[in-house]
DNA sequence: CCCTGGCACTCGACTGTAGCGAGTGCCAGT
DNA sequence: ACTGGCACTCGCTACAGTCGAGTGCCAGGG
């Protein structure tokens, strides 16, 4: 199995013709783009080879070279040279920043601006609570048996959640409970809250009793497990570029598995720190997104991870050029998020 | 331009035969599947009148006859019979609402609900600001020169900003203008706020000056100008039934306006109470769904209107089954909303 | 030993032709 | 006013033939 280094040009030459033309890439088109040095015949020699090893292969008998996802794998791993941002893509990363006010102006902002960027579906995770801390938690009385729960979270983020009491409450109580939730959440991690959660609970006045419970309940339910996770997305238009040629022909698997926040977690959630993913075709674990590639990677302010983003578009993509992109848009948002 | 029962008939079983089975429909096949009491030949002599008319055309000279926008626009108008929600339509919608904690979930549930049981795009506008009023205004201190400014509103739709105060300000002073603001504004409309926070900015003592002053610009570029509408969306994956027959084979444009927060608007927002609209093909003003129709009403508790919702679909769709589905759910989050 | 030019072969893409059949418009007859 | 009959249109499918890009293999040369 030894590809020596020519094969290794010859694969590489092979992908980004492939990923600019869109089209099977011969032996003798090859040659005469790339300086090889070599003869057609000979790289046919080599295409054999990488053939063999399941890099490339043919769609039909007469027809030229495409790349496997395992050739893919081995291009993006070893061969890729890295591609520097344009002038005008660092500018419009600059532009994409000033003026965003709020936490969901970012995140939208950056979702477009990635989309436009990579010309692919873009997903960006919110910050993530898992790993935030609570910065303040605000009750709010609506009525005398209903509290609006806010929390704001240190990375901006806020979720808010209508309490239902058992049992009326005095706006002294509310106070009191304010105080007292904020005394012991406050400046912890999400994560580490649900037992400080249940300690509350066990020590508050017996008349607050009812009312910590219920609280305590949707502070469990609402800040830690439930839709804990929110997700932008942006740019689906442009799965429908190379006109159905990726995806053999359906967009509907794929457009389905987007709508599944699960699966959009799954893709870009799981980051582990100064990681980019590229994950290609069968890599992905998701069925409907076997003819798809995802590159995502975490960001967040300094060097701690808040959240994931990336992009995904068909196996055929430029890796180089959307690796560096993706890189660059989550420093750039790290770097605003610190403010 | 005489249009005789008969005629009619022959329109209404051109439509539904066309949308059941999406092929061109000749006067043969007519006559075999609806009891019209003629011969192929009387029907054809009808079909020649209603293509004169601009009701119907041949896509191909020996083709059959399909649909045009106007056709459809007269079947809804005149010839389409209500078609009640089957008992698994109806279980389904009862099902969605129980266990909804929250507006956001409100919403959600919806818009999924909607596509999935008509099968198309669906589209939900949160209650909108312009229609709600203020229930509660939170400051919370961040810091001294920041404050989290909550807004709670009648409809249950909670949007949040962050203030940039140009000078530090106190715990109590913060207090003060809660109360202030409070006062001031809770319980209005949000459309009539603009004058009543310019008059705050006008009366605050003068130490809270400089902080009113910048709270009351986010208070009117937030709550008033900006974002102002939120939308959810769901259901593109059904774009794609139909194997791109539909939309001449391209998704392309719709799917990029459905990406622009603006256009939904225009599609589901311009509502008038107890109306439902559909616009057929052409009579959308957006040029990238000149392909599509769209159903959509108002909903909100009781009689009042706090937003729209609706589906978009195919040309070619089952109007009197969508008309019945999203009239049905919009009534369902009424009550819903209703508490 | 590796590379090269040459050659025969494969097979998809494209073109042109022909037949089929669904559907139409028209007309004469009841 | 409706009907049956008839000639006509024209898209669809099948089939045959050609073209050419691309391949694998092989013998020869540095």
């Amino acid at each position: 199995m030894g590809l020596d280094d020519r094969k290794l040009d010859v694969l590489r030459a092979i992908v980004e013709d492939y990923v600019a033309t869109q089209e099977p890439v011969g032996s003798k088109a090859l040659v005469e783009r790339h300086q090889l040095g070599v003869s057609p015949a000979t790289v046919r020699n080599d295409m054999a080879v990488l053939e063999e090893e399941g890099y490339i292969r043919q769609p039909h008998t007469s027809a030229g070279r495409v790349p496997t996802d395992r050739g893919y794998r081995l291009f993006v791993d070893r061969l890729s040279r890295v591609k520097p941002l344009t002038p005008a893509e660092r500018r419009a990363i600059e532009r994409f920043m000033i003026g965003a006010v709020d936490l969901d102006d970012v995140v939208h902002r950056t979702v477009r601006l990635l989309a436009q960027l990579t010309r692919q579906v873009a997903v960006v995770q919110y910050p993530s609570l898992a790993r935030s801390s609570v910065r303040h938690l605000e009750l709010v009385p609506i009525s005398t048996t209903r509290l609006m729960l806010v929390m704001i979270a240190d990375t901006g983020r806020v979720e808010q959640r209508l309490v239902e009491l058992p049992t009326p409450i005095s706006a002294d109580d509310v106070t009191d409970l304010r105080r007292l939730v904020n005394e012991r959440l406050g400046g912890k991690k999400l994560a580490d809250t649900p037992p400080l959660v249940q300690a509350l609970v066990d020590e508050v006045t017996p008349g607050l009793c009812p009312a910590m419970t219920t609280l305590a309940t949707v502070l469990l339910e609402t800040l830690v497990e439930r839709h804990e996770e929110r997700i932008a997305l942006a740019g689906t238009a442009n799965l429908t570029r190379g006109g159905l040629l990726d995806f053999q022909g359906s967009l509907r698997p794929i457009l389905e598995a987007l709508e599944e926040e699960v699966i959009l977690l799954k893709l870009i959630g799981e980051v582990e720190p100064n990681t980019l993913q590229v994950r290609i075709g069968d890599e992905n674990e998701i069925d409907n997104l076997r003819a798809t590639s995802v590159v995502s990677t975490g960001y967040g302010p300094g060097t701690t991870i808040v959240g994931g983003l990336g992009v995904l578009g068909p196996t055929r993509m430029d890796y180089p050029g959307t690796i560096a992109t993706v890189r660059a848009v989550a420093r750039y948002v790290g770097d605003v998020l610190a403010q």
